[in-house]
RNA sequence: GGGGUGGUAGUUCAGUUUGGUUAGAACGCCGGCCUGUCACGCCGGAGGUCGCGGGUUCGAGCCCCGUCCACCCCGCCA
């Protein structure tokens, strides 16, 4: 028997008694007669006490104990002596005296220091991932982890959900994201695609009758990495027949909440606020806002039509939007400052940036195209006060929402005025189509197989043909489930009729024959009694980053991708050999 | 594809503005001392292809050109 607990397991009701502890030399301290390690596994830290006076063998084998060290010791838990207790550790009441010592592996000097804070570089986090994961914040990221999907299964589990396996060999789809692809050894010149998502596989089991369906699976996206994103990555994914928009949403908002507190142990509203697509345009620039403040886009358009300024207007005259946000403390920022922060938004694409600070009145490149009046109700309107300085962005409509989105964030980090809670919100009625204007065509917004709202489905079979503008407007049963500013999770009822699926991908510009080529599989199931359904898919990923408190996704995932999406452990991707290549029928160019 | 930041000891960084003797610090590492430490302490020591390649120069960590790697962002990600 190697162990009988493990290192952060003893406590005050384990002295007087002998345990046996393995685990690495997280520390040692050397006294001379007297040493102290302490003692690292999973569960946490022990300190262990080699004595002259327990025995002189075993104190000096520890006289050469190093740092991550593989040992196994036995030995008897006290109580410390009064005043050497240390109340920042878990097991930091008792300690144990070693009466036997095993070193089982001996370690080199490590790259880099495993303590919690030590800054090291993710090139070498990565190429050593098996000493960051040692580190106790990354190995609380893994147990993290494990404790939100095994919640969700058990949760999804008793709502009558099946876990059902899908194809990870498939079929490359015309639309969305790059695919990774698998050539075929098999068929010469055949290639399968590695799944974006089992979008098709778990519509086709509602076909089959399976009712509720979920997987916790990995998809794949070969598209360029950000802190956020990996091109493969873990989504929870889901499918219910005989659903609602209502349905889906009440199962994911049970889902978080449980997790949240089951894992968490933070208590969390339900039902979440939910926001039009519109108004989260509308109010925050973006269709995944981050509510834990304020900083809301207004309209500025009736005021500053009564204004002089050329700038304004004519962006009005043209059908454009003039908008504003307050940038809370800003008046103190210098000229240059103002520049630098105007250079910034024309980087995000507006032409210019318009600003007015609130100090001891008003103060303005701009000031004199507006009277005093003006000046106070748009100050009145943005909540702007002594101090402050109104943003003002006039251009398109898009370009508006796109630059004060973003300065909302970016003045939100600056200013440190973000709430300390987590904010879970609804965005729902997402267009149903997205203009694509370099290919001069619609696109689906979500995917080609989401349902419109029932009044887009009237109009689309009321048999006419559809004006563009009429087209543009259409909303889809589909929703985003947003936490802090990032989207967790998506998903949308779908069609579940052949005939309007047709005309839907009709209207996408996407043939018969390129349809039936691409997921004429789904198409025919919809045909032999397809029910109602609909889904959803959570990011995994990005769930227990926010719930890790972490910036990347790289540090709840434990083999993670650089931003050239190569693997430093491994050293993939690599070159094969011609042998290989020619059995696959493969010639580089 | 584009914009930005970084790369100097095992690690994290300073040194680059203004080219000039032997490239520093902290932590880590090695040796010694130490019986209540917990980031133990004290004494001593070792440790460098300044990412790589080229150029300018009497002389390059520092200037110029190219290139590689990591990170952040834009595009992209239904």
């Amino acid at each position: 028997m190697y162990r009988n607990k493990g290192c952060g397991e003893i406590n005050e009701g384990d002295i007087g008694k002998e345990v046996a502890l393995c685990g690495w030399v997280y520390r040692y301290r050397d006294h001379g007669g007297l040493i102290f390690t302490d003692l690292r596994d999973r569960t946490g830290i022990a300190q262990i006490v080699y004595s002259l006076e327990i025995s002189e063998k075993v104190h000096a084998l520890a006289h050469s104990l190093r740092a991550e060290f593989v040992i196994a010791i036995k030995g008897n838990v006290c109580r410390r002596p009064e005043g050497t207790e240390n109340l920042d550790v878990k097991t930091g009441i008792v300690e144990v005296y070693a009466s036997e010592l095993k070193i089982l592996n001996t370690s080199e000097p490590l790259p880099f220091m495993l303590e919690n804070d030590a800054i090291v570089s993710d090139t070498l986090r990565f190429k050593y991932r098996y000493l960051d994961l040692r580190r106790p914040f990354m190995m609380n990221n893994l147990l993290l982890r494990h404790q939100t999907t095994k919640t969700i299964r058990d949760y999804l589990d008793a709502l009558g959900f099946l876990e059902i396996e899908t194809p990870m060999l498939t079929k490359s789809t015309p639309e969305g994201a790059r695919d990774y692809l698998v050539p075929s050894r098999l068929n010469p010149g055949s290639f399968y695609a590695l799944p974006q998502s089992p979008q098709l596989f778990k519509q086709i089991l509602m076909c089959a009758g399976v009712d509720k369906y979920f997987q916790i699976v990995k998809c794949f996206r070969d598209e360029d990495l950000r802190a956020d994103r990996q091109p493969e990555f873990t989504q929870v994914d889901m499918e219910m027949s005989f659903v609602g928009v209502d349905d889906v949403i009440t199962v994911v908002e049970g889902i978080l909440k449980t997790v949240y507190e089951g894992v968490l142990n933070v208590k969390v509203e339900t039902p979440f606020e939910r926001l039009t697509y519109k108004d989260a345009m509308e109010r925050f620039g973006t269709d995944k806002p981050d509510m834990r403040f304020g900083l809301e886009l207004k309209d500025m358009a009736d005021i500053v039509a009564q204004s002089s300024f050329k700038v304004f207007l004519d962006v009005l005259k043209n059908g454009g939007r003039v908008k504003a946000i307050c940038g809370k403390d800003m008046a103190a920022l210098s000229r240059k400052d103002m520049d630098n922060l105007t250079e910034h938004a024309q980087s995000l694409g507006a032409k210019g940036l318009a600003w007015i600070k609130v100090k001891d009145g008003f103060e303005s490149p701009i000031k004199k195209f507006f009277t005093d009046e003006l000046l106070r109700q748009m100050a009145e309107r943005l909540g702007a006060v002594q101090g402050d300085t109104m943003l003002f962005v006039a251009d398109k409509e898009a370009v508006v929402h796109d630059v004060l989105g973003r300065l909302r964030l970016d003045i939100a980090k600056t200013n440190g005025i973000i709430g300390a809670d987590d904010r879970f919100l609804w965005v729902v009625d997402f267009p149903l189509f997205e203009w694509n204007a370099a290919d001069d065509r619609f696109e689906a917004m979500h995917h080609p197989f989401t349902s419109p709202t029932d009044e887009g489905i009237d109009l689309i079979q009321a048999n006419k043909a559809l004006a563009d503008k009429d087209i543009a407007t259409l909303t889809s049963k589909a929703y985003d489930i947003v936490l802090n500013g990032y989207e967790i999770g998506g998903g949308s009822i779908r069609i579940h009729q052949t005939t309007l699926q047709k005309k839907m991908l009709e209207l996408l510009g996407i043939s018969e024959t390129d349809a039936e080529e691409k997921f004429g599989f789904l198409l025919d199931a919809l045909k032999y009694g397809a029910p109602p359904h609909g889904g959803v898919a959570l990011g995994l990923d990005r769930l227990v980053m926010l719930m890790a408190g972490s910036e990347t996704i790289r540090d709840v995932i434990a083999f993670p991708k650089t931003q050239k999406a190569s693997c430093l452990l491994s050293n993939a991707p690599s070159q094969v050999q011609d042998s290989q290549l020619k059995e696959l029928h493969i010639k580089l160019r």
